[in-house]
RNA sequence: GCCCCCAUGGACUAGCGGUUAGGUCACCACCCUUUCAAGGUGGUAGCGCCAGUUCAACUCUGGCUGGGGGCACCA
């Protein structure tokens, strides 16, 4: 059976790169009917963030990405790493190093000034045992595996066969002096442990990949089959990250952009069906997910493109689902959301419009609030215009007139006074749009009309007519 | 500096020896229309370069160039 994991470490936010690689393994999971597990990477207590698994499980579950276990979390399972560490110390795969960071800094700059390849100089590694054994009982220390000088091929799923050479690679620190494991034990053990067969993250770590593969060996294990996805790019073709605008899952949430249209959107970043389709449902995407069909250059990360694609699932979205979506942002602009129902027929007539959630309050404003901001330019182009004062007045006196105030009453009036004046339908039609929502563009005139009520309309035209 | 990966329009991509190089976003034009959208139709724009293999290369091989990633007691 298939079983993957996505393995974070909480720093805070989920990043978007991460979720695509989360999003993958998710679907590779549940197309293979596999399983998919969730682990926190969290060894390195430098960067401990309060509350970071909390909202890395959160904003998960918004995402729709459910994991089949209970996660494991790395901070809790020390001794299962530093157990695996003895037995690769007394294998003589690894050993101690007593080397003070400051040195091993000082030893990088001697060699990057040199423009020599860092790696550590193997001080350590020349100890006997008897001397490794009598120092650890006085100085703190690192362990490190031993590289093997011989080349290293694996098949990558994604990019085929992948060789280096282990006499180039550095001699890993595994376990860090304050006894956490690095990165790379504690992966492998844990991938070891879990039964994970296919490991699938970012290319960053297809260099890494010839230690862990040794590693593997030193255990006598066998390594999961790996595919290294590639990378989530900026504009500049750089690896994504925050300064060239938002990284953070929670920063697409908080704009307003649908959980399914991120999904999709991310999928499509790598991977792709033959007919190019762009819209896919999370059912269709597991159904049609392979590895096989993942590219292997880095992708953009084009925020038009998912802009659009939000608007695609909006439109797509019920009235009732969208309002009650939009109703959180529509409150944090501090409007009064407890009518439901008057607030769906807002947002009916304008669905189409709405790109991402963020923009509702903005486009339902003037049937929110009574003082309406007029648009200067709006005023200039069409209220203050010769002639228009007058059709206002007229429109006005048209309007009180009427008994049912409905899109269909309002739209026959209006019509019948723009044929006795002979003028044309948008002479009327844009004053009053002007007046009643302070600018050119908007609903369907009539309907909004309607949904703003006799009372309020009459009160806004009369309150242009008399300025 | 060393190691590794990658290369189709501005962006995401299809293509897996013979195609008028297809789709999507963006852009432009037109249509629809009371505005803005949405929708419809059409359009601009692409195989990085050089060799080789082959009757035939976007497609296979090599080199070059370009871009990216990695080289931490971070993941």
């Amino acid at each position: 059976m298939v079983i993957v994991r996505f393995a974070p470490s909480p720093t805070g936010y989920l990043h978007i790169g991460g979720l695509r690689t989360a999003l993958y393994n998710y679907l590779f999971a549940r197309h293979n009917k596999g399983k998919f597990l969730l682990r926190i990477e969290d060894t390195d207590r430098t960067r401990y963030v309060e509350g970071a698994v909390e909202e890395l499980l959160k904003i998960l579950n918004w995402c729709g990405l459910e994991y089949d276990n209970t996660p494991t979390i790395q901070s809790q399972r020390l001794d299962i790493y530093k157990k695996h560490v003895n037995e690769l110390l007394e294998k003589d795969f690894a050993y101690r190093c007593f080397c003070t960071p400051e040195r091993l800094e000082e030893m990088r700059n001697i060699q990057i000034a040199k423009k020599q390849p860092s790696k550590y100089d193997g001080t350590c590694k020349k100890l006997s045992k008897q001397e490794s054994d009598k120092m650890a009982s006085e100085k703190t220390f690192t362990v490190r595996m031993k590289m093997l000088a011989e080349e290293i091929s694996f098949n990558d799923v994604i990019r085929g066969e992948v060789k280096f050479h282990g006499s180039l690679i550095d001699d890993q620190i595994i376990l860090k002096s304050d006894g956490y494991p690095t990165y790379h034990l504690a992966n492998v053990v844990d991938d070891h442990l879990t039964g994970i067969t296919h490991v699938i993250r970012g290319e960053e770590w297809l260099s890494s990949t010839p230690k862990h593969i040794i590693l593997y060996k030193y255990f006598n294990w066998t390594h999961p089959a790996f595919a290294h996805l590639p990378l989530l790019l900026n504009p500049d073709k750089s690896k994504l990250s925050k300064r060239q605008g938002d990284v953070a899952v929670e920063d697409y949430r908080d704009k307003g952009f649908l959980q399914e249209a991120l999904i999709n959107y991310i999928s499509l970043l790598g991977w792709s069906t033959e007919d190019s389709q762009q819209i896919f449902s999370k059912e269709e995407l597991v159904e049609k997910f392979t590895l096989e069909r993942c590219g292997k250059s880095g992708a953009i990360f084009d925020l038009q493109k998912l802009i659009w694609m939000n608007g695609e699932y909006i439109r797509k979205l019920s009235i009732e689902e969208l309002t009650r979506r939009a109703i959180p942002f529509i409150q944090k602009s501090g409007f009064d959301v407890s009518d439901f129902e008057f607030l769906k027929k807002c947002i009916a007539l304008e669905q189409d419009k709405i790109k991402t959630l963020s923009d509702v309050p903005n486009l339902i404003v003037f049937f929110l609030k009574d003082d309406i901001i007029y648009d200067e330019k709006a005023m200039l182009k069409v209220i203050k215009k010769e002639g228009v004062i007058e059709i206002l007045k007229n429109i006005t006196d048209i309007y009180a007139k009427i008994q049912n105030f409905t899109t269909q009453e309002i739209e026959n009036e209006t019509r019948k006074y723009a044929e006795s004046k002979s003028l044309k339908t948008s002479q009327i039609f844009h004053p009053v749009r002007v007046a009643v929502s302070g600018r050119t563009e908007g609903p369907s005139l009539f309907h909004m009309l309607e949904l703003l009520g006799k009372e309020k309309v009459l009160f806004r035209l009369n309150k242009i007519i008399g300025e």
